[in-house]
DNA sequence: TATAAATCAGACCGTTCTGTATGAATTTTT
DNA sequence: AAAAATTCATACAGAACGGTCTGATTTATA
């Protein structure tokens, strides 16, 4: 296999199940069976290969989310096939929260390195929004732009995913849900 | 003044603008100007200052939520009183995000004696928009439980907090507050 | 088969970390 | 003033960290 690949899907399952600071090299190489020497001839640095890592979760969070809403035509029926994907991963033994935010919550926000991807990525999702509510006719949103209803599903979306790692149940993904769909 | 205090006053001004992780016990004596033999005999280990400095923001946070709440008498006035203070916060040249949830980012879910203090002061939230709504005759909110839209207010909070952070921007206050009018 | 490229194991470096030990100096209490 | 408690500065221990280097060994290319 791959001698990268092995490295980037190790470091991606350490990074998300026990976060970025308490991974370390030496562990990230030993459970993905490869020299150091290597680690180091694919990634110049640990924040290198933690940047990969996010972007990888980039590429999969956005295409997962866009193929779920794909298979509805209604706005509401769109909005709710995503909270039930999002319960879905919370419902799971390996949900740790959000890849994004955990990492945001170890790296200082200076390091525009890594806020550059996470915040692509949360556009990405307000994107997601944004584009269901805008190819919809109904209701016409008269209190609220489109922009900024978008944004408080969003807001929704991402304080359920915080609130189901601290409390360690899904019960924010069913509040979000009801309140995501009081507001369309 | 007080040499506990003195320690807990810097140690929570490092562990909120820089992360716990990112702080180290040297620095906190140095800048407190105290010896390490000191913080020793207030606190076993970084972990108590950790509890210590979570207890402190706990009391802190939810007094003053509960005393700008006092100020109104209206349920729709007092949720607006909260997202007005917050947005108070969120533009201020010192905001880091939410002390809890930050913490949550670098801890693992596994340390209850940590997520035990955090969930208690996301309770102590939700248990205040529980009661402004429940003191209140408007509207009788058939569709979603009190205690469900409640929660629905308290994760736009949560998630607008967050939100600030990573984009170094308050907007998602605005959003969040639009929304929870209109969820009311 | 010969050459080039990739991967290997692991020693090693310098730094940083939390936490302990010591014994003197200072402050508070009696 | 004497006794007790606190705080002082600092050296040290022990471990973990990211990262570099070496030189052998395997794998792929020509």
């Amino acid at each position: 296999m791959d001698t990268r690949k092995k490295i980037l899907d190790t470091a991606s399952r350490l990074f998300y199940q026990q976060g970025y600071n308490a991974t370390g090299i030496n562990q990230i190489i030993e459970e993905a069976g490869v020299a150091k020497a290597s680690l180091y001839e694919h990634f110049k640095s640990k924040e290198d290969l933690l940047i990969a890592y996010l972007e990888f979760m980039f590429e999969q969070t956005i295409s997962r989310f866009r193929h779920v809403v794909s298979t509805k035509v209604e706005a509401k029926e769109k909005i709710s096939a995503i909270f039930e994907f999002l319960s879905l991963n919370t419902n799971s033994k390996g949900f740790h929260g959000c890849q994004f935010l955990n990492i945001a919550g170890e790296i200082p926000v200076e390091n525009l390195r890594v806020y550059d991807v996470i915040r692509k990525q949360k556009n990405g999702l307000r994107a997601l929004f944004a584009e269901i509510l805008k190819s919809d006719s109904m209701g016409d949103h008269e209190l609220q732009s489109g922009e900024s209803l978008a944004d408080g599903l969003y807001l929704l979306f991402d304080g359920a995913i915080m609130s189901c790692k601290v409390y360690g149940d899904s019960w924010p993904v069913v509040a979000a849900h009801k309140s995501a769909l009081k507001l369309l």
